[in-house]
DNA sequence: ACTGGATCCTGATCGC
DNA sequence: TGCGATCAGGATCCAG
């Protein structure tokens, strides 16, 4: 489930039980995942004291004094902080008691990955990673100037993770209809003035739903609940078949890059 | 160098 | 109710 602001989030809502407490135990109950959590994960932790948590792209990292973490929660990934007495669940991949707390991780599709930071893949995944959609080095131009001699669709574009980290399948849906850029139109197809208002609204979607999730941060605690984004209105995404809310049309849906992609087809050239 | 497509895995949902 | 087919919010890898 997660996006973008369901990991920033997710990271919001468990730093302040981490940081400044140590991990007193940490219990692997199933190691495979996209790529194996590391052989040495509970012994290295062990005893290690939090020192910060935070995001990166769709990646959540994990700070100790002598190591850090870094995590993704794939398609079905994510971390809950629970009662250590409360009943296992199965898919949850990892304990980690800290406090008096448990931090869970489940992923029951395991497309998620535990890794050492410091660790060959995890720097590989990370040297690859574009601009933060929230930071002033995603903009328009820089959009523009990364499309020049790109000919696939701009939805695909803006969901690659070299061009601009952060843009799921459903705001890459939403951004361009907020945009009012059609998702097949080829990124090089696309001028200068118009990449500025996707980056826009790229920046306005992606803000709004962090703080919708934020307004559940303490359901963190209890393990229950979901981000209360998901309650928010979308445009496009999903609404196959329903009205345009700007103009009445049907919204149609077609594969575009292999993922479901919605759009207004009179809202949207 | 780019691009589209296959691929990893389980669970929820839908049609019959 | 049961069962098989289909699809899912990601992103890597590979063939053309």
């Amino acid at each position: 489930m997660p996006e973008l602001p369901e990991v920033e989030t997710t990271a919001r809502g468990i730093a302040p039980f981490l940081v400044g407490q140590s991990f007193i135990s940490v219990r692997v109950n199933q190691p495979s995942l996209r790529w194996p959590i590391p052989a040495d994960f509970s012994r290295r932790l062990l005893n290690e004291s939090c020192l910060s948590v935070s995001r990166r792209a769709k990646y959540l990292l994990i700070e100790t004094e002598n190591t850090q973490i870094l995590s993704h929660l794939g398609m079905s990934g994510s971390f809950r902080l629970v009662s250590p007495n409360t009943p296992l669940k199965i898919h949850d991949h990892v304990q980690m008691r800290i406090g008096d707390l448990e931090l869970r991780y489940h992923d029951p599709r395991r497309f998620g990955c535990l890794l050492w930071a410091d660790s060959d893949r995890a720097r590989q995944l990370i040297s690859q990673l574009g601009p933060e959609p929230l930071s002033d080095a995603f903009s328009g131009s820089w959009l523009y100037e990364q499309s020049r001699r790109r000919s696939l669709a701009v939805k695909s574009f803006i969901m690659t993770n070299a061009v601009v980290v952060g843009v799921g399948n459903i705001y890459a849906s939403e951004s361009l209809f907020l945009s009012g850029i059609h998702p097949s139109r080829a990124a090089n197809r696309i001028s200068k003035d118009r990449y500025g208002v996707l980056a826009e609204e790229i920046k306005k979607v992606l803000a709004r739903a962090i703080e919708s999730g934020g307004t559940t941060l303490r359901d963190f605690v209890n393990g229950q609940g979901e981000p209360g984004y998901f309650q928010q209105t979308l445009s496009v995404y999903g609404r196959n078949g329903e009205r345009c809310r700007q103009c009445e049309e049907p919204i149609q849906s077609r594969v575009i890059g292999g993922r479901n992609s919605y759009f207004c087809r009179q809202c949207q050239r």
